[in-house]
DNA sequence: CAGAGAAAGTTTGAATTCAAACTATTTGGG
DNA sequence: CCCAAATAGTTTGAATTCAAACTTTCTCTG
């Protein structure tokens, strides 16, 4: 009897309801999330992140790289703890981070010598070459950013310092 | 900043160098940095974010949890992909992220009838519960933030949306 | 000047996220 | 109709980050 053949491909037996005609499902309506500044922050700074990390990608450096790289170079010889509290990074980020870079040649790590706790922090060559570079793509991104601010740029700015000092 | 200069007091046979009067070290100077909008916008959604998870921290539940929440709620039966579009995630965070929420019983995961390969979302009544006390809080901490931003806010918003929008 | 407490850094553990590789299913072109 | 390519979701690995615990050193009070 052929009765075993009836197995596969006549019909696949998993399917209980009907096929359904095929429609593109319609992209999510975003709602009232749209509405709160707070989501808007988050899409705004992840675009953005992702444009600066993609174009000084060659170099691997990321924006919080970057930060940290213009901080050292503004202020020589400060501390970890320091530089942290001006990117807005824990401690305990920070040293990860510094080791990376001490790793590539861009900044050098001393025990202060008033304070055997802390660790001096200064720019090597390299480092100030490779910041001066990173700053040519740190303008470009900017430059996008202030075309999309237009004229309010100034007060948005100056906004984003205010939720940033006063949220805390 | 020459911190060395050298001193007698006893004698610290650790110490070769002098330990130097005590200066509290300036905090650092931010510099450049402090014109560039991406980092005040990282700066930005840092502290707003903090604030937020901090505020609704007796539930557990970080702005993106909330934000996958309301698209839920918003788009009764969408699909995983569907969603980590909308809340702009990879849908390989998205995966951990609905596995959470359905071990809180707060969503329901169903193999689509239509596409075997998707995964429908619903809310759950718990769900629901949820979410509304969340937007109770999401809404007061959006209240802050629009408070800061004062009459800009509509312009402010929108900056932030040309951003996500134009960088990609 | 001695000891308590603060501060600088490091380590460890957990969370979040992306990208790439993989599986299962569906679609579309020849 | 069939197979190549696309798509949905999961898994895995790496990166980034915070918080808490810990070590070492410093400060300050009594």
């Amino acid at each position: 009897m052929p009765a075993t053949v009836k197995v596969e491909s006549g019909k696949r037996p998993r399917r209980e309801t009907a096929p359904a005609r095929r429609v593109p499902p319609p992209e999510p309506k975003l709602g009232a999330l749209q509405g709160f500044i707070g989501f808007n922050l988050r899409l705004a700074q992840d675009a953005s992140f992702r444009v600066f990390a993609r174009k000084s990608g060659q170099r691997d450096i990321m924006p919080g790289r970057f930060a940290a790289l213009m901080v050292l170079r503004d202020n020589p010889n400060i501390t970890q703890s320091a530089l942290g509290r001006a990117i807005a990074r824990d401690k305990s980020s920070v040293t990860p981070l510094l080791q990376d870079l001490q790793r590539r040649g861009l900044v050098k790590r001393m025990r202060s010598t008033t304070d055997r706790r802390s660790v001096t922090l200064t720019l090597t060559a390299a480092g100030a070459r490779v910041l001066q570079d990173l700053i040519l793509h740190a303008r470009e991104h900017d430059r996008k950013l202030d075309e999309i601010a237009g004229p309010s740029k100034a007060e948005f700015v100056a906004i984003l310092r205010r939720i940033a000092d006063h949220m805390v």
